[in-house]
DNA sequence: GCATATTCAGATCAATCAAGTAGGAATTTA
DNA sequence: TAAATTCCTACTTGATTGATCTGAATATGC
């Protein structure tokens, strides 16, 4: 169920690029990330639009963090890509179910929205765009042994 | 990013009803759970690949759990249903990064697969089953803003 | 002023995937 | 033998993703 779209991957890298390069221009970015020019120009525009980067147009314009990279939250990069992340499409409205209305799989989606949102949200942009971020203190870290099987 | 398939939601269904049901035919859980009827037996042959049901053959036969509910963790159902869930595609092969090889966005990828993986892990499918189960204990249930302790 | 570098807005397109359909063969039982 | 089942392969359809194209609007430097 959960593959992050390129979109958000793109977005969270040229952000990462902006909290070094305190203001730069989306060309430059793509050129340094390796993102399609255009693409990316397409999405500055969403995190625009979602009050995360302010826009200095004309020649030796560029983009800029709206917000010290410590008050952005990766929930907030996320949400600005993708719309409003809904599990289960019988969550949405007034939250009722097709097959009975005490529906326990439901439970068990809030869970993992809840999960995935906590995390999201325990996780700033200024973490991840220095070194020595780690989120999950697990020592035994299973890197190979995920793509293995 | 994190929009669960009505199949791996199906999955679930009809998982569910067979923990009560010890054993039914495609068509009956189809009908009992509004499930399309040949979409879920494409289904039950994943899953039967997966080697979480056993299917009887010929006249009055149907599926059954290959083991006890107890003993299914969701984790292993999403599996059978989609693939081996990769978040990001630069997390594929040796696990290296185009960008650069101590790519900090890639630690926050695998924070977030870690997190999702472990809360798989830790419900069975008994559990979704039978009444009683919530995975998180909130009391205040609110969809947006969760929990941030 | 004017060329130039930028953001901005909209349409468009190809490839992929999700979701579901269709037809029929194989198998067991009544 | 007939009916009920699993099984297998292929197909269709619609939505989404990823990206491109065209060009306008805007500001700066010279
Ligand atoms: S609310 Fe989704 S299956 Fe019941
Ligand atoms: S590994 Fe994915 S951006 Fe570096």
């Amino acid at each position: 169920m959960f593959q992050v779209p390129t979109k958000t991957q793109y977005a969270i890298r040229a952000l990462v690029h902006l909290v070094r390069t305190k203001s730069a221009s989306v060309a430059s970015i793509a050129e340094a990330e390796h993102i399609p020019f255009k693409y990316l120009e397409a999405i500055f525009g969403q995190l625009k639009s979602a009050g995360l980067l302010i826009a200095d147009r004309g020649r030796s314009g560029g983009y800029r963090l709206a917000r010290a990279p410590e008050l952005i939250l990766m929930s907030e990069v996320v949400k600005a890509t993708e719309g409003d992340i809904t599990p289960v499409g019988c969550l949405d409205d007034a939250g009722f179910c097709i097959v009975s209305e005490a529906c326990l799989p439901r439970r068990f989606w809030f869970g993992l929205k809840r999960t995935v949102d906590a995390y999201l949200e325990s996780v700033t942009l200024a973490e991840i765009a220095e070194p020595g971020f780690l989120p999950a203190p697990d020592p035994s870290q299973k890197e190979s042994a995920a793509a293995k099987d």
